[in-house]
DNA sequence: TGCTTTATGGAATGATTAATCTATAATCGT
DNA sequence: ACGATTATAGATTAATCATTCCATAAAGCA
């Protein structure tokens, strides 16, 4: 169905990706529009008619983020392996993103929507909501453990998880103050020895 | 030592502690000077008299946080009680402060300086340097419970450190998420069940 | 009473912000 | 070829940013 008018000249799913990118190392506030339109070679025009405005980007981005470099869900809620063995896989995978010198360190769901102005709370809930969802995931991931025998009945599911998802929104500060991902994954490897403890 | 001239009409001080507060709860970009002077009730002239620059304030800032609010090592230094309880003492009382209703969510040594613009980026640094010092206490905690025998010889001191650590970081994030006291005070109980475990 | 010193209120600075406007260019279906 | 539609480049806007300037006010000291 190839619509009328001038083509666009650029691509703009790829163009989402980069100012993925941008958002994710230097946040919402700190992400000018002159940022954004040099990284992704736009005039000013161009940006608004395909994006709208900074903070629509954003919401794509952090969409974009949540179903590729941001996804773990799909690490918890892996019954091919034991719930377990899903979460080492997840701590894992999380730590080798956000350790990662291909990408900006940390996660752009817990570092890019922090201190927004006032007028852009609504960006710092749609971080928020990202950060939500895996929580719920982790908590599926230990309650599996416990409805499966992996973990005793009297686990307290929801303190586990807090656990778990504290460490993980951890992860995201020490990438910024450049801990190396093998210390990360050692710290890891320690916390999944609490887990048949916490009852 | 009466100085001579006019005398400061506000007490610098306590103005020290007010720009804290805002500097926590925004962030270092996101306080603009306007936010400032008004929470200040100062002129543009009697600001950067008295301080210098926002940059400066903010340093004086942080500094004051890590003095009070932010000051943890007294807890992880506290050789009156086990090495273990001193780490629990310092659980409970990050938790109790960064969900309190009375001070911003969260830690601002974790948050207020995260997104910097370029220009800024030794305000990065100032708050990297603060959680460093935090981090090199646990470390110091968790070397005493093994030289006095509290956890065995073959503990992974630095990898129970950084498990820690990434727990302490990560409860910023939840704070600002609003996760309750209690929940996090559970968590930290089950994290406190590795404790005879990393090696 | 001056003279020096510091603080103050408020206007002014130039840079940067997100967003819009205008004119032109490139494609479609007819 | 032509009108409708959409994209583009670049100038422009109004607001906000951190900071500075200027005239005045309030103190100590002589």
């Amino acid at each position: 169905m190839a619509k009328a008018g001038r083509p666009r000249q650029f691509d703009k799913d790829t163009a989402i990706d980069v100012a993925m990118n941008t958002f994710w190392e230097k946040g919402f506030e700190s992400t000018s529009l002159a940022d954004l339109r040099e990284v992704l070679n736009l005039s000013s025009a161009s940006f608004y008619a395909a994006f709208g405005s900074k903070k629509k980007l954003f919401e794509a981005c952090i969409e974009r983020y949540a179903q590729t470099c941001g996804e773990m869900t799909s690490y918890l809620d892996d019954t091919t392996v034991s719930a377990r063995e899903a979460m080492q896989n997840m701590l894992s995978a999380t730590i080798r993103v956000q350790t990662s010198s291909t990408s900006p360190l940390g996660c752009m769901a817990v570092l890019s929507g922090q201190n927004c102005l006032d007028s852009n709370k609504d960006v710092e809930a749609l971080s928020s909501r990202v950060r939500q969802e895996t929580r719920e995931a982790m908590s599926r991931c230990i309650s599996r453990a416990v409805s499966q025998g992996e973990l005793p009945e009297s686990t307290d599911i929801e303190a586990m998880t807090m656990m778990f998802d504290c460490f993980v929104k951890g992860i995201s500060v020490q990438a910024r103050d450049r801990i190396s991902e093998q210390s990360l994954l050692n710290a890891a490897d320690c916390l999944m020895q609490c887990w048949p403890l916490c009852h």
